[in-house]
DNA sequence: GTCAGGTACCATGCATGGCACAGTACCCGG
DNA sequence: CCGGGTACTGTGCCATGCATGGTACCTGAC
């Protein structure tokens, strides 16, 4: 077993449900720019604080769009360590994804609407 | 059994995820202008778009409030149909808001530094 | 060699929260 | 007295984040 990533132990309960469904599409953000593999994600996103998250919430996610076609996936040598599997968008992921961002926008502000007095 | 608000059918899945974790702060921050009830802060949710949602939704998210404290409520006569349960904030409930309203803005941007490329 | 430690991946089970569905109760007008 | 509108309640499903507990591979020290 290994620990997960140093940082904090995890954010308080209402970061843990704002994150529900936005992790997923900001994996497939990422993934926009190129092949990303699970570790790598999980350093990437756990660079901005409000998303750090576990090996135990990407890998379900990443199996999840996987299974429903969103990204295609090939293993590959690492330099050293363990063989990587590359997770790339497919044309569905793309799809998905701007789909997302069209809604994101209003959704936002939406919650910005309420929330400012 | 009634039917749900008129409007759309309920939104795609990606918005019902989305929902998750802010529909509690949104009412919340409705609660802080005075008392509502129920079918009236349905109503107002349902006045932006992206937040519609339903009865089945917003009845046990009130119970959830007042089984943890963050709200009260006090039954009133209507001037024409039953009693309505008016909901009202407490001092856990401004807390809370307030403890929010301070994360969104952070969660906000950490999902546009993802989104936008 | 072999073995400890780091890297990388996977599976199971739980809690949460939105939602559909179904039901109860009250009030009014005809 | 009864149909329709208003308002509240409860049950059960599903998706998702997360904790937990692994497995497998590789490298370097000894």
């Amino acid at each position: 077993m290994v620990p997960d990533i140093a940082g904090k132990p995890a954010a308080g309960k209402a970061e843990s449900q704002l994150r529900k469904g936005v992790l997923e599409y900001c994996v497939l953000a990422l993934l926009r720019e190129g092949p990303r593999y699970g570790v790598e994600l999980l350093e990437t996103l756990g660079a901005v604080n409000v998303m750090v998250t576990s090996q135990g919430t990407i890998y379900p996610l990443l199996s999840r769009l996987r299974r429903d076609g969103l990204v295609e996936t090939r293993w590959q040598e690492s330099p050293s360590g363990p063989p990587r599997r590359y997770y790339e968008l497919t044309p569905s992921g793309h799809t998905a994804l701007k789909e997302f961002t069209a809604i994101w926008p209003h959704f936002r502000e939406a919650v910005d609407h309420f929330i400012t007095d």
